[in-house]
DNA sequence: GTCTATATACTGATAGAC
DNA sequence: GTCTATCAGTATATAGAC
């Protein structure tokens, strides 16, 4: 979201439909990281399924890394606008991880890249590492406040450690969409999330 | 654990000693799968971390999945080793994850090899997925029969659903291993697992 | 903006000598 | 058991024509 249009004057219609190809080279992209990961997932590959050469898309992304930088940025937007615009505080935020979860539950590629991304990029010398550090510490920041300021509204049960209990929550969702990919169907993240979060709460969920 | 060793007899000390030689792979490919995957670890690398060279490495592991499947079986042993012997059972095994977390925390590597496997392998179509599906199955079976006996024994506090307990700490473990990775240091992961599962139990953990 | 062609590098696996 | 040599495959990135 947040496109920030015509930053820069541009002639003729070149601009937009350079953005269009963006966005499809980016679409592409995501299917195949989600499917084989970063390191094995092949521009080639990416380029074909949008009707290019290899180096046709380097025209676009001018090396691997940046077009996968753009996936993930892609994806965190994508996530934080289900989350609500403006983004809720306190005890409403958490209940919109649950509908999160429902979201991912509908979206098996989503999650799929989101895990094999993830895990791959756990390693210090992965390229995309710096870029998930970043992520997670934001990520971290919302959940924590968000029970920071449940707990100062009194939604919160006495004796919730917030650091705690939005490390928990976060991994509990990251661990879930692994199992879930796991044993297809077998999970219902949605529900584990809400019991959880309701064993936190002192007003309904 | 629970070598089979001489299931068959062997002239001179030949098999001993391509044991010992298959256990120095192990023990690098572990390095190796854990710094950057699978798909990016290469053979090559791993058979110079032994003084061998590739060809050398593939008269003891025929192919890569081989050696890669007895880096995870050799990593589960061990696992599952430190959960005890005998297995304890109820609130005794709940107990001994506290112990792994804490076990986990203090050897990262194994803690890289773990997250980054199962994030690859998360991948229908990754190499080592099977493994992984049975493996998940096996350990979700393991923990839900803790949580059974728990309960049947009034170690747990009323209107705990077993399944999702056991879930939930499966996806604790692996989650908080993640945010570990990317936040060395921030991340108390024994003290989460024990405060989730006290808020289960009925007894002192 | 897209292409062809190419440079350069690395991969897993096999064949066969010692 | 370990080696050398080699094959066939794949990869990212660049140069330069159109």
């Amino acid at each position: 979201m947040a496109t920030m249009t015509s930053a820069v004057r541009r002639p003729r219609g070149e601009y937009r439909k350079s953005q269009a190809r963006r966005k499809e080279i980016v679409e592409a992209a995501v299917e195949v990281f989600a499917t084989v990961g970063y390191n094995k997932g092949s521009l080639r590959e990416i380029a074909d399924r949008v009707g290019l050469t290899q180096a046709g898309l380097l025209h676009h992304f001018s090396n691997k890394e940046l077009l996968a930088q753009a996936v993930l940025t892609w994806r965190d937007e994508d996530a934080l606008a289900l989350l609500g615009v403006p983004l809720p505080t306190g005890a409403d935020l958490l209940r919109r991880l649950v509908d999160l979860a429902a979201y991912n539950e509908r979206n098996p590629a989503l999650m799929e890249l989101h895990v094999v991304l993830s895990g791959e990029a756990a390693s210090v010398e992965h390229p995309l590492h710096g870029y998930l550090v970043n992520r997670y510490a934001q990520v971290f920041g919302l959940v924590r406040a968000a029970f920071e300021q449940a707990d100062r509204r009194g939604e919160l049960r006495a004796g919730v450690d917030v650091d705690s209990a939005a490390r928990t929550v976060i991994s509990l969702m990251d661990g879930l969409q692994l199992q879930w990919l796991l044993n297809r169907g077998g999970v219902d993240m949605a529900l584990d999330v809400a019991r959880y979060l309701q064993s936190l709460l002192a007003v309904p969920l």
